[in-house]
DNA sequence: GTAGCAGAACTGTAGAACAGTTGGACTGTA
DNA sequence: TACAGTCCAACTGTTCTACAGTTCTGCTAC
């Protein structure tokens, strides 16, 4: 049967634009706080008005955007207080996670990941190390066997992703790659130690210290905003 | 300010409906698997038919509806796959909650929701016991302080009470009320020493116990159809 | 500079229309 | 009986048009 691999698009327009319009959020091409008007979107696209909010409804699943009775929806402006609560729910999702899996199934895989960050690292391939940084956690999470607890850590990363596009608009960079690559090493050798609690110990100063970066690049942004205006607090 | 509390209803018709028929489909008055039809459905209710399609997307984040192209949405007909995977999810959300927050601070909300829970299961009140059961797990994620891990949460829970709707109606109760007092008795007694592994590993024996018994309910709701027939596996 | 107002720009919703898909009934054939 | 083919009704996916209600913006008068 591995034959008729045959792949149909079976999404509806509106799922597609909706993909696509996350896509471009996560690049960056709408900038936080940016509207998102149906009719210009819609004779852009060359769909129509009703297609555009369908999409708009479906992207609301991911957190990406706002929506506000009666003035549609905008381009999320995370504050500060939002990316500690994303790093909350990201380590509790993890912890979570490491607890109900299995250590020793995991330790494979995160040495895998560990490997593609760190080659992507010394490469200096940005792009790349930061999706192999968010893999790492990924695999982490994996390790509980749940879609469900995978969907909710995707949904949360998706947020995530969003405040590294606009931090990597003005910082260029997340983090130093040397202190990346030693706080996921240590990680690593939590799990490979094969205890649970040093596991989740690894994982909260890990968490902590890149919540940490984050926050101060955050800050560095908010006082020198380099290419777009900044109308965070009106 | 206390005073102008005036609250408004700034939610769109589709965001009624959405939540009508959320309530419609926990209650158990659409049953599993039961297509949403749109034309059908707008006109029931007054509305056009590309409100009840909104509607729709705003349904499908709470997991309680799946959909399909071509196909429209039907009301989720969830297998014992999916609740193994819910109770795993809700479990690994708990954990998380429990280990990021502080065991001193969820000491007495944590008791007055056990009160509630006790009180509710000796008055035989069963819907108020159900209710007060999952804000007793609610609780203990809220410990988190953390918003999006109470939304994951709250997610994971929808979906959670469809099947409690399915099976409330086959089986009448979800188990047994002395075996749920001592269950999260137990929980309370755990997080009430203070001790973060005793709770997790309190939470794990009551989650694994409260999964057999859903699963039990199911296997035999499975066996003896009562008011729909099944139509699970084509 | 501020309150008030008019008009533009949008959103929320309705309703009609039509192509494409699906599923079921019916039919003919072996 | 089993099965392929055809046809049709029921739906979904999408578009277009329309219009009331809301928000925003810029102007005007005080």
């Amino acid at each position: 049967m591995a034959s008729t691999r045959i792949q149909i698009d079976q999404r509806s327009t509106s799922e597609q634009i909706a993909n696509g319009l996350r896509d471009m959020i996560l690049r960056g091409d709408l900038s936080p706080g940016e509207p998102i008007r149906e009719s210009s979107l819609a004779s852009d696209l060359g769909v129509s008005r009703n297609t555009v909010r369908e999409a708009v409804r479906i992207l609301e699943r991911t957190g990406l955007i706002s929506y506000e009775m009666n003035r549609g929806a905008s381009v999320r402006n995370p504050s500060r207080a939002e990316v500690e609560d994303l790093f909350k729910a990201r380590l509790a999702i993890e912890i979570g996670a490491t607890q109900i899996g299995s250590m020793a199934e995991v330790q494979a895989p995160l040495r895998q990941a560990f490997d593609k960050l760190d080659d992507a690292l010394s490469r200096g391939a940005i792009d790349e190390a930061l999706q192999a940084d968010l893999d790492f956690h990924t695999t982490i999470v994996a390790m509980g066997k749940c879609s469900r607890l995978d969907s909710a850590y995707r949904r949360i990363l998706n947020e995530f992703q969003l405040h590294l596009a606009i931090l990597s608009k003005t910082e260029g960079e997340y983090a130093k790659p040397d202190q990346i690559r030693a706080e996921h090493l240590d990680v690593l050798d939590a799990f490979e130690s094969g205890d649970v609690n040093d596991a989740v110990a690894a994982l909260a100063v890990h968490t902590d210290l890149s919540q940490r970066a984050c926050l101060a690049a955050l800050d560095r942004s908010a006082k020198a905003p380099s290419t777009a205006p900044d109308r965070l607090d009106g």
